[in-house]
DNA sequence: GAACCGTGGCC
DNA sequence: TGGCCAAGGTT
């Protein structure tokens, strides 16, 4: 007979090592009934889904720093919100990020669904938001699953079925360990534990509060799990962006589509990216344009990219055929998403401006 | 189910 | 350097 694992070892655990973070509310206020702003729960796990909390912190306070309420948000325009999620990726989180702020302003007088079901209905919450913000936000009893919890519990019980097909099994693991009380300490103390003591490589077992019951530790198993199903591998993408600067100083950029990659985000006219070799385009503007000799390089989810980046200066009384000329006050650099600002940064290293 | 969708840190 | 990894959701 196996000992079970005990959510009260891991919430004892928690009261003494919880991080602080920004949008959390200790375990010692919350056990004197203070629950944080679902508003700022909400935003936080938005941003954190496949994002470390490191890059997380400073977006959050600058996003709560300028909507501090979710009618604020909801009021914004859309791109400054684009702008102000530049450099955080998975850029359709900040698209629905706005149409949820919107449909929370106006069709539920400002405020978050409690329930795990009615969050789930909002666009942008999935399973694993609708837990967090219901357990976090409103102490609801929610089970909640993201890649620390499938890891704490392959290794716990010692799952070797491969990810992604495991994900019920480790789903249903997860949900007989849920307490009653203290649902909220107990989904935020199983993630944290992933991320400090159980992680992904060189975990901590000798000072893990459930190092006792924990099968895969027994079984020397731990460290090799959870199994995954191998990735494919990146194709390399090849493409041309046109960074145009004006005599005044302004700069030509289009909006891209809102479906898609880069969604919505800010960007440099240019050709298609495919495999093998540039496709055929024509420049946005006519110019005499010059070529860097350093590509910009960049990888994302599922493709490797080679950027060839060419300058050109052009007079005042020039109109682009696609995009439109930006002013010096109109345009921040972070209101790039990444790979192009590395081809702004390496056309304003070889201008010198 | 599988494909699509970013980024920065780590080893 | 390049693959892996992180508090996933949508189509």
């Amino acid at each position: 007979m196996c000992e079970q694992p005990k959510a009260a070892d891991l919430l004892e655990w928690y009261d003494r090592h919880a991080r602080a973070m920004p949008w959390r509310v200790g375990p010692a206020d919350r056990q004197a009934g203070v629950l944080p702003d679902p508003y700022r729960v909400w935003l936080s796990e938005i941003m954190l889904q496949q994002t470390t909390v490191a890059a997380v912190k400073d977006y959050f306070l600058r996003f709560t720093a300028r909507w501090p309420t979710v009618q604020d948000l909801a009021a914004a325009k859309d791109a400054d919100v684009m702008g102000e999620w530049a450099g955080l990726g998975y850029y359709a989180r900040a698209r629905n990020l706005l149409k949820c702020a919107r449909l929370v302003a106006q069709d539920h007088q400002g405020q978050f669904p409690r329930h795990y079901d009615d969050l789930l209905k909002l666009p942008g919450i999935g399973p694993y938001t609708a837990g967090a913000v219901s357990a976090i936000a409103f102490d609801q009893p929610s089970t909640v699953v993201d890649g620390n919890v499938e890891r704490v519990m392959a290794r716990v019980y010692d799952v070797h079925t491969p990810l992604p097909v495991a994900k019920p099994e480790l789903t249903q693991l997860a949900a007989e360990l849920t307490p009653s009380k203290r649902p909220g300490d107990y989904a935020q103390a199983v993630m944290d534990l992933g991320a400090t003591i159980c992680t992904p490589k060189n975990p901590a077992c000798g000072i893990c509060p459930w190092r006792t019951p924990c099968q895969g530790r027994a079984n020397g198993t731990a460290t090799e799990l959870p199994k995954k199903t191998p990735k494919k591998p990146k194709p390399t993408r090849f493409g041309t962006v046109y960074i145009a600067r004006r005599v005044d100083g302004a700069i030509l950029l289009e909006r891209r589509p809102d479906s898609g990659l880069l969604g919505g985000m800010l960007g440099w006219p240019g050709s298609d990216w495919q495999e093998g070799s540039v496709p055929d385009h024509s420049a946005p503007i006519r110019a005499e344009w010059k070529i860097l000799p350093t590509e910009a390089r960049h990888t994302f989810t599922h493709f490797h990219l080679r950027l060839t980046v060419k300058t050109a200066l052009v007079p005042m009384d020039r109109a682009p055929k696609v995009g439109a000329f930006l002013t010096l006050d109109e345009f921040r650099p972070s209101d790039l998403p990444t790979v192009m600002r590395k081809a702004f940064d390496l056309a304003s290293a070889k201008s010198g401006n």
